[in-house]
DNA sequence: GATAAAAGATCTACACCGTAGGATAGGCCG
DNA sequence: CGGCCTATCCTACGGTGTAGATCTTTTATC
């Protein structure tokens, strides 16, 4: 079937493979991603694959891999103070997150020990300990940053993947029955653009705050 | 091979089927759970399940649903202030991802709409538009909180439930090149227990204080 | 260049999965 | 009693991940 005879090198490679199968998760979403579907993409048989990654969870760590360096290889340059650190840090995981709706998952999962996400992190650490901030604090912000952003990711990115269809910030809103829940529908036009820009901003200028604000005043 | 005969009621329920599927994940973890296991587990064949669920993923809609509603039938009564309120929330929702951690991943997935859920939330709302919280931060609140706890508790649930091993907050310290991350190298030791109660309530002060500093300052 | 060894691609096969379709039995109401 | 309805089970189909053997090409050694 194959035009290629058995052993002929098909240019597989770690790298190879995992751009096709970060390409293939956009495409048809992670439940339906396999070893075969993939090596079908790949015009390869599914066996090849483990000539270079030694298993699916390897595979899934591959792909995860792939997105995360290619967020972090575009902050640059860093800016001078920690809050603006922070931004663009949250701000290009976001776009990653957008751009990869299907993989992000996978990300809020696996710990990150890449040598880029680490530089990061040592980046805004660095300049919160010369701001003054308390070690603690600063020790305990990569958490607070990074937790925040995979699970409100999580939250967005899952229901705005489905209904992607609205472009003017529609978005389903969920109908509440005033009687039962009467704060929560005088609240409900608030609620404009659910994992949109403006409310993205807000929800970090939130996290910040809270940051900076255990810190005592700065002289 | 059953010890009853054809079209005998098992006892079948939703209920006793969505109990069960919680401590076949709670034990074995949901990478080898499925259908066949669970009705395995039951004494049961597996299409009887079909009678009671309409598929694999409507069992696990059930799965999170049972947790879920596990935890928010323990907070009561409500205390007086926001941001008492908002604490219990958070503990309650630690405490069951605690006891379900292999559950956890499938909360963050899916959008909750429970009415016992949608009480909790209007309950804090509702005492945060008392204390002259501004709208927009009131609306925001439920969003930020859930969304940090969802990402945080992935991250901590997911490395702790590998390592449960040494109970004196041990939890495997990654060893940083102070070269090349020496303000992390230094942030090192602040690190204790990664994942536990000080931890936690740290975390969740500076969410709190997040949003109750973007008020205006109360007269 | 000849030859051996290593590496990569493929084929086959196995155990397992979710579930559609049908056969069978018990409970319930006439 | 007869008929329906529902819950259980059985069988079967197409899909999965991957272990093991086989074949072919590339690489290393003399």
């Amino acid at each position: 079937m194959s035009r290629r005879g058995r052993g002929t090198p098909a240019g597989l490679s770690r790298e190879r493979i995992a751009t096709a199968a970060v390409a293939l998760v956009d495409r048809d979403g992670l439940e339906t991603f396999g070893v075969r579907r993939l090596a079908a993409e790949l015009g390869v048989d599914p066996m090849s694959i483990y000539n270079h990654i030694p298993g699916k969870a390897a595979l899934l760590d591959a792909i995860s891999e792939a997105v995360l360096t290619e967020a972090s290889a575009q902050v640059d340059p860093w800016p001078q103070d920690w809050r603006d650190v922070a931004r663009a840090l949250a701000r290009t995981y976001r776009e990653m997150a957008t751009r990869h709706p299907r993989v992000f998952p996978l990300l809020t999962t696996r710990a990150q020990t890449s040598a880029t996400a680490l530089e990061a992190v040592e980046q805004l650490t660095a300049l919160m300990r010369r701001a003054n901030l308390p070690d603690q604090v600063t020790a305990d912000a990569p958490l607070v940053l990074f937790g925040f952003l995979n699970g409100y990711l999580l939250a967005t990115l899952g229901t705005s993947a489905r209904d992607s269809q609205g472009e003017s910030a529609g978005s389903t809103q969920l109908e509440l029955d005033p009687l039962a829940y009467p704060t929560l529908a005088a609240l409900g036009p608030l609620q404009t653009g659910f994992g949109g820009d403006e409310e993205f901003e807000r929800m970090l200028d939130t996290i910040l705050t809270g940051i900076a604000s255990r810190a005592p005043r700065p002289s």
